[in-house]
DNA sequence: AGGCATTCGTTTCATTGGAAATGACATCCT
DNA sequence: AGGATGTCATTTCCAATGAAACGAATGCCT
């Protein structure tokens, strides 16, 4: 079989090439990894989060979060504080700093990506959106069985070695 | 902007998610790497593919050619050797070993992603198919204007010579 | 033919990224 | 209460990754 007419590298292949176009803004210009554009997307919308409502909201497993938030206040992008309530927790803030910033970029990589977006018929346009979604609703209900029947279900960053 | 409703970030997430599942196969279960799977993918495809040829026809670098090349040689499942019209230039070839794991965890791959594409409504499969295919020669269109339809784009090099 | 520049594949080096280990804290259970 | 257990963010360790450096080989050009 070709490689090229197998369905999953296709997928892959594009997307890659897609996110490329947006990393060569928000990465190449502006110094800012996925993880930490993904966090500060996060924060310029809601303001202010708590790692539990992070991690639920997020692709980022903890690692993940924990370095670019690292690297975010280091750069004074966000603030990073313990939480009162539960003190195992931060308290995550996007400065003003932060916000500027973020509105800057996300200008130029909306663009970009509405650069290739437009550039589709209309048709196909609504055709990817469509199938993106059906493709999202299709692995989540294979990974979590629908109803929570299954008592295992596969959490992003557990193992069950035991120790 | 709620980032779930951004195009670009749940094309990527989903993208990843999919791939994901199928790296659980050939990755966890018969421990190949996503290069050293494609690399596979190619010669069993085409037999036998010079490094001119592979460098068109994926969306692998040389590195990551090279390296992959030589995990599957110390695996046993390609031989590479040089090439003697061009001694710069290598060529590669699938083994029978190679030939045989390939085509058990191809199996298991196609199965896994039918399982899962199998799950959409036929509809919302087609308009995938579509749209993806449409992004890729939008993106193809972007970065190379005007060069050849299908499945080709830019590879990371940027090798900006002075002079 | 013989230098110069170019094109390869591979190696090196510095950085990234994921998985397990760690330590702080909270919850449970008796 | 208070130890056992669980949960969290962070750190550590090591494999993987990418960019630049390198050495070998070829093409070009006079």
């Amino acid at each position: 079989m070709r490689i090229e007419t197998f369905f999953p590298y296709r997928l892959a292949v594009v997307a890659e090439a897609f996110s490329r176009q947006l990393v060569a803004v928000y990465g190449r210009e502006h110094g800012l990894s996925r993880e930490e554009w993904r966090l500060l997307f996060l924060l310029e919308d809601a303001g202010t989060l708590d790692s539990l409502r992070l991690s639920q909201r997020t692709s980022l497993d903890k690692v993940q979060v924990s370095r670019a938030a690292s690297r975010l206040e280091d750069k004074g992008f966000i603030t990073r504080e313990v939480l009162g309530s539960d003190r195992r927790l931060r308290n995550y803030a996007i400065t003003a700093a932060g916000r500027d910033l973020f509105r800057r970029v996300f200008g130029e990589v909306e663009a970009r990506a509405n650069e290739i977006l437009q550039a589709m018929p209309a048709g196909d346009r609504a055709a990817l959106d469509q199938g993106i979604a059906a493709l999202d609703r299709a692995i989540a209900d294979m990974t979590q069985p629908e109803k929570g029947h299954g008592t295992a279900f596969p959490r992003p960053g557990r193992s069950q070695t035991e120790t």
